[in-house]
DNA sequence: AACTATTTATAAGA
DNA sequence: TTCTTATAAATAGTT
């Protein structure tokens, strides 16, 4: 197009080289530009001219990377260095033990359990025994705890009472305070919340 | 260019769409090529329509990963860096959720319970029954179904044993042939391997 | 870079 | 999809 035909062979003339070159690589991405309007495609031209120097077009919305990404989804071809490829076989690499950890998960909590066999049932049973021995024990722990705490409290505030029998005439201001902060105190080395928010997550939610 | 005008615009009909997409991308690969040549220019296109099909051109010579290249070369690693991103975020994010499957195992088979409170080692121990309740149900299933197996096997043995006083005589040389292969379909059908190798791997080397 | 004669691309229709 | 063709757009050569 234009004043005459021309072969499509290389432009031996430098100048005219140049000249066409500009010409048709602005036209090339105004084609580009067009048709990702004009049928929602996703474009990417890169140009890179004799001089070495670069021009690009990328259709909004999607960045080159993305284009090269469905790319590589799609021919498979090997667009990335060794860097990425190791990157995303450490991917696929935690999502299998991620799965394996939640078929895991299942067995214990019951599910998915008919394609067990035997022995594997067994098994499940022994560790789900175990497990709920563990928990049991540890119930039994804090439930001691807790009352060892509460007698200690006691015996505290028996302390104070005895305490406040003698002092109640020195210091009548500061008998309350004092004991508010202990309480406070032993709250806190309390090994489990009876009172007062959860600040964990609950266990229902997390399972 | 064409019998009308027409804005850049999305064009809303799909065929129309189609249509100017299929026309207009072998246009552009077109001119690709012929920059390419005319130009001694190096040049990738990748193209993909709504329908997700994707169609690439990439000048002679040089691949679209060596263009690529070039193209990370000239821009620094803005490309890469990019991607390496987005791979790290996803490796963290999936091991958190791996720290977190993992905790919850341990959990359940009792482990690390010092840090929990009390209404999660209820939980806990709720799970847990359930869990061992399941497992025991599906191993009365497991007894059940291969008693009934047995009496099976039983009952064709004794109708196989009835069948070769019959038969001794006419062909005394098929008969345990006919039992073993027999015995083999039956094994097969039998929901766990009381004998023989199992298959899975053991469920302790997998927990 | 701007201009234009021509070639080329393509929108609409078949 | 492919062909046709009138017309819009791109561009080669020129200024």
């Amino acid at each position: 197009m234009g004043r005459g035909k021309i072969e499509i062979r290389r432009i031996e003339n430098t100048n005219n080289r140049q000249v066409t070159y500009s010409k048709r690589r602005n036209g090339i991405i105004k084609k580009a530009k067009e048709i990702s309007v004009l049928c929602d495609a996703h474009v990417a031209v890169v140009i890179f001219g004799c001089s070495g120097k670069m021009h690009e077009y990328c259709s909004p919305k999607a960045s080159l990377v993305d284009i090269l990404d469905q790319y590589h989804a799609q021919c498979g071809k090997r667009l990335w260095d060794a860097k990425h490829e190791k990157l995303s076989n450490e991917i696929d690499r935690i999502k299998k033990a991620n799965d394996n950890l939640q078929m895991q998960l299942r067995h214990l909590k019951g599910e998915d359990v008919t394609s067990l066999n035997f022995k594997d049932l067994m098994v499940l049973e022994d560790v789900l025994e175990n497990g709920l021995k563990c928990i049991r024990d540890q119930k039994d722990v804090a439930v001691m705890t807790h009352r060892r705490n509460l007698k200690q409290k006691e015996e505290v505030i028996k302390d104070l009472y005895l305490y406040g029998q003698h002092a109640e005439t020195m210091m009548p201001e500061n008998g309350r305070g004092g004991d508010d902060a202990y309480h406070q105190r032993v709250d806190s080395h309390m090994p489990f919340a009876f009172c007062g928010e959860l600040v964990r997550p609950k266990l229902q939610d997390r399972i």
